[in-house]
DNA sequence: ATTCTTACA
DNA sequence: TGTAAGCA
């Protein structure tokens, strides 16, 4: 049964944030929602108070990467992993270790070990 | 019908 | 960011 999880669909209705958007910022390492086995973004309370919450804070004019520090820039590390873990669990996952469906976020894990954090206005 | 990733306007 | 393309 539906566990109160949404698609990116409903979930971009209710935060107000296109798909595109979404997407991206879970790519930065804002959000690390839940993946379906066929590899669909699932969305609960949580995600969606935390999209929410960065709704707001762009529209207060923060950066990106303020509000990734104000969110925590130590869920970053964490969601990577977490989303690296449950490929793995999902099957088809890293099998080469590299040509997999979503190189992007493992040449941003990599890169993130290297960089940090910035400020707002 | 929806979502996903990649790539380009 | 938007949008198109080609899949699943």
């Amino acid at each position: 049964m539906a566990e109160g999880l949404l698609g990116i669909g409903p979930v971009s209705g209710l935060t107000g944030l296109s798909e595109r958007q979404i997407r991206y910022y879970e790519s930065q390492g804002l959000i690390a929602p839940r993946r379906t086995p066929g590899r669909q973004r699932l969305y609960g309370p949580v995600e969606v108070a935390r999209l929410q919450q960065i709704r707001k804070l762009l529209d207060e004019g923060h950066t990106l990467h303020a509000v990734r520090r104000a969110l925590g820039q130590q869920r970053s590390a964490l969601a990577a992993e977490s989303d690296v873990r449950s490929r793995l669990l999902s099957g088809q996952a890293l099998r080469s270790l590299y040509p997999v469906t979503n190189r992007a976020e493992l040449e941003r894990m990599i890169s993130q070990h290297d960089e940090e954090e910035d400020d707002v206005d």
